[in-house]
DNA sequence: CAAGGACATGTCCCTTAGTACATGACTGGA
DNA sequence: TCCAGTCATGTACTAAGGGACATGTCCTTG
């Protein structure tokens, strides 16, 4: 149930529409927390039946930007301070790394290739994107230096992951596998 | 889908029950790639309708044990070799980083604390794991190099998220946060 | 004034995740 | 022999994730 923690949290700097939480969800931590519109419109208007937010103003097309109320507030911080963090990480590139062997080592080297590229250019995103803040570009109230941690955060996981990914193409596979099953050699597979 | 290509890959190693597939998902991707027996249970009886795999022996207790077949085997490749890896990344240790700015100081503090020690004592874990294996503990089959490169994953991702915690403590916030909107501070609440 | 693009909100539906509950077989020790 | 513990499989229900579809407004520019 995050999401509605989430969405309580970036009320709490102002008033927003769905629209803007779509967006401020996507920009920073589109890559941290994935969220779709749809899902946010319908946790908005659940929590408006729970009293957490009200609608604060009508706008043109239709826009309704939403307000936290106090008991929002409060709920936001029982969240951070009373409700344990969920440490679930899913991480497919790690699940599939625990079949490399079941790879050719051409179509593993050229896996880790590409997913290193991908890190780095994650992490490389993120710094430059905390150097503007560190240049002070977004200014230096508290909530931009939340959300510098974040972006900290941001750039050692995917850093870790780049260097993680080039470690383990220098990691010595023994052979191309067959992924015959090993305690009894029976399979043969002659395809590709 | 991946708890289906997953299921597949271990199958690959040889035969086994669903019950047997469910302690080596907890053991090494418990922390990497959460899957519960009910989900198991069903893809396995969706992959026999499939094809995918098939019925290898009945044991005591009901025990069902399920071998991979010829397709199977196929699909599993097909993934590893030609479906792109699902990137997203779903941490809510870095979604409540967000946040931090609407905690109190002494509040944030045990927080990234607790964290530090949390993701500290997973990376140790992994890294234990890492040392058993490279004594050849477990020998060293593909299987095994390949359950290598996985935990050293882990142990950076953990590693990277422990230190991030770590400097995070050291990070100056500027104030105890109230909450209230920046522009129109207008909120007041005194209670904890 | 027409058309395209960004703004803005929503529904529908299918898949996946996850908790709680239910059932029973075998095993080892008190 | 009974009881606790582990082995083993499953159903039922609820919540969450995510793609596809639908609708309409306002703004800019040709």
């Amino acid at each position: 149930m995050s999401l509605r923690h989430g969405l309580l949290g970036l009320l709490a700097e102002g008033p927003a529409s769905g629209y803007d939480l779509s967006r401020r969800f996507q920009e920073v931590l589109g890559a941290l927390w994935p969220a779709q519109h749809p899902k946010i419109y319908a946790e908005l208007g659940r929590m408006v039946d729970g009293g957490l937010i009200d609608i604060d103003s009508h706008g043109p097309r239709g826009r309704k930007a939403y307000r936290i109320t106090e008991a929002g507030r409060a709920e936001v911080r029982r969240w951070l301070t009373q409700v344990d963090v969920d440490h679930t990480v899913r991480l497919e590139a790690l699940l599939r790394s625990y079949f490399f062997w079941l790879m050719e080592p051409d179509d593993l080297a050229r896996h880790l290739a590409r997913e290193a590229e991908f890190y780095t250019e994650q992490a490389a995103i993120y710094r430059a994107y905390a150097e503007r803040k560190d240049a002070g570009e977004f200014g230096s109230t508290p909530q931009v230096q939340s959300m510098r941690i974040t972006i900290e955060g941001g750039v050692r996981v995917y850093e870790a992951l780049a260097e993680w990914a080039r470690w383990a193409a220098t990691y010595k596979l023994p052979a191309a596998a067959d992924g015959g099953a090993p305690e009894d050699g029976t399979a043969n597979s002659d395809d590709g």
